[in-house]
DNA sequence: GTTGAAAGAGGCGCAGC
DNA sequence: GCTGCGCCTCTTTCAAC
């Protein structure tokens, strides 16, 4: 059983908008000293709630322009059929999220890529060759208005039972 | 006008990857000694291709479970109904992403909460009160199969024209 | 929980090639 | 463009309250 209280909370929220901060800065943000601070922090990851640091490229500054949503359906939707799918699809890198879904279609999948002609070509050798696919529908999207990766964060505490 | 070379694209792609390594070590990984690296590193993020850093934090370890995708629809989809929506959810914590759509429907969103009854609670007092829209329609996500921030970069450099 | 001290590492700038 | 040197700040650990 784990228990976050808000300082937990407030550390985390400050982490996931800005890592980059040292921990005598975010020591002062939470209302802390530094070490408790950072001992807290360690606790955060060896519990794995903070998974690690990266940092965000700009995807329009390299020409990745083209957000793309495919739905997919499957003629089957056994372990064996999904197992199938997500396996054909983990090392391919536009492929940026991946969801099973309820309703009619089984995965929507949202990939990242420069231009339609990437499209083209990551359906044709990748998607269509994955066995088991019923149907390939794809959706545009005109513009990205809004991606974060900050997680909406409760106020209070947490108590969360393993 | 931007040029990339590909020690550059191999930064970005460490970085993007896990941003908690020294610049000692960045430089050891890319080939380079750690004066030059810093610098690269310096004009990546001058330049605006590197965006910051942040932690990543665990949804599901947070009761984070619940991903749904919204699909909305305007009755106009004027200049003047795009940003009133585009502005309603502007600070809305548990829109993680949004996009303006071709086809039938208009935007699309990703909603993370905790349980149904927070989404009801946000489709009820947050979206249905927003002016102009016809029509909202969910389609929930059994599963998380796939979820990165790591942008599927080139193996060659890259020329950016302004 | 807090402070303070001390060692070791890394950031960051400079001089020279 | 590269390397090597050096200061200085920060992290990180410790003992003590």
């Amino acid at each position: 059983m784990v228990k976050l209280d808000k300082v937990d909370i407030s550390i985390l929220s400050q982490l996931q908008s800005n890592a980059d901060i040292t921990n005598a800065e975010l020591s002062k943000r939470v209302n802390l000293s530094p070490t408790p601070c950072f001992n807290r922090v360690k606790r955060l990851e060896e519990l794995g709630i903070l998974n690690g640091k990266v940092a965000l490229v700009s995807a329009g500054m390299l020409g990745l322009n083209v957000n793309v949503f495919i739905h997919i359906s499957l003629e089957k939707q056994d372990e064996e059929a999904l197992k199938c799918f997500e396996g054909a699809i983990a090392d391919r890198p536009e492929v940026m999220e991946c969801y099973l879904m309820s309703g009619e279609e089984d995965y929507l999948l949202r990939v990242l890529v420069p231009d339609i002609q990437s499209l083209e070509k990551f359906i044709l050798t990748h998607l269509a060759k994955i066995h088991g696919i019923s149907n390939i529908r794809s959706s545009f999207a005109l513009k990205q208005v809004r991606y974060k990766t900050s997680l909406p964060l409760p106020e209070t505490g947490l108590t969360i039972v393993d």
